[in-house]
DNA sequence: GCGCTTACATGATCCTCGTCATATTTGGAG
DNA sequence: CTCCAAATATGACGAGGATCATGTAAGCGC
């Protein structure tokens, strides 16, 4: 049968939403077309009608998944110093770290994301405006390191992240968030 | 046929070094069992005779390639502080970037570590040694603070080369190797 | 209001993959 | 010297996965 057009593009924004959570909790490679349907409360003949290929959804929902948790990354504050306490302790917090499905695509598939060449060019894009908004928010008064203080940053953020979960001791986990979260917010 | 002990101790570590080679460049999952025996001179059939499961090669695979890498990671230096900058010009190096099989497994299988339960510990044991030996030969004169010091800096040249490896754009990817080397060694 | 088109379900097809079964052959223990 | 066990090749099996084919029924343009 035909559906409605409304109820079409909430089923599509449906398919993004819950791709861009499953593929951040178990990786490309890790769910299927039939699941990521299934969790959309569709069937998995009906992918192909809204994406060309699982590789187009993946592009698209990588996406989905940076403007999502993003729009919590920079916390409506006034001076930066305090802009940047507040995304150092969200990114940097145990919540982060235990729902990696509603958190950041870099950390969850960052190296997957180096061997597929359909994410790369939005993934790309999606880096360098992070990058220069993280260069304007936390920025203070030298204007070249900025940029370059942006840049380490994320990567420490990043790296501590995925560190912390992958790490199977608790104690070393949340020991590698406070010890980078201290000595980030001392800069 | 039987063939002779020595040989089979051979072809044991070039499944293992085979593993630990392709699984860096492509993933636990991204890698099949019959294609590592093939690099390895073998077919698929043998693999059982070597290792009990493919989780239990993944595990043994990057014990051996934690112990590849990190050989070379602390260079023969008498002080500290060459260490520390011979340390960050080989990590965040182009070569390193563009050559992940022989690479950090931290960088090449993060993500996907923290959802394998098989080998969480293995690489917790390993980052724990990483993490000690980081801070007994970067660390100068604090103690206290030189394992907080060696947490931030392993976190940072890890997502640094993430985001080099992923990122679409040459120069950014370059940009971010030297932004982040040169932010790591002035501290 | 007619009919084309579209969004969906069902199911099939062709892979790939992890694992196991079996046969073979010979090194090495006794 | 004999016989067992081990290491390998070949092949099979079941599961799952991406993609496509087909049927269908109703929304929407005309």
């Amino acid at each position: 049968m035909r559906y409605p057009a409304s109820e079409t593009a909430e089923k599509h924004e449906r398919i993004l939403n819950e791709a861009a959570k499953l593929f951040r909790e178990r990786g490309f490679a890790g769910v299927g077309v039939a699941e990521i349907m299934q969790a959309a409360g569709l069937t998995h003949g009906a992918f192909y009608a809204h994406f060309k290929s699982k590789d187009d959804l993946a592009a698209e929902a990588l996406v989905r998944a940076f403007s999502q948790s993003s729009d919590r990354a920079y916390a409506a504050t006034a001076n930066a110093m305090e802009a940047k306490q507040v995304f150092l302790e969200r990114y940097l917090s145990a919540k982060h770290r235990d729902r990696p499905g509603a958190g950041c695509a870099i950390a969850a598939l960052g190296a997957e994301i180096a061997r597929n060449m359909a994410v790369r060019a939005p993934f790309t894009e999606q880096v360098k405006r992070m990058i220069a908004g993280m260069a304007t928010s936390f920025g203070r008064k030298h204007k070249a390191s900025a940029r370059q203080n942006a840049m380490h940053l994320l990567s420490a953020v990043v790296g501590a992240l995925i560190l912390a979960r992958a790490v199977d001791d608790p104690k070393l986990s949340d020991e590698i968030l406070a010890s980078v979260r201290e000595r980030l917010a001392s800069t």
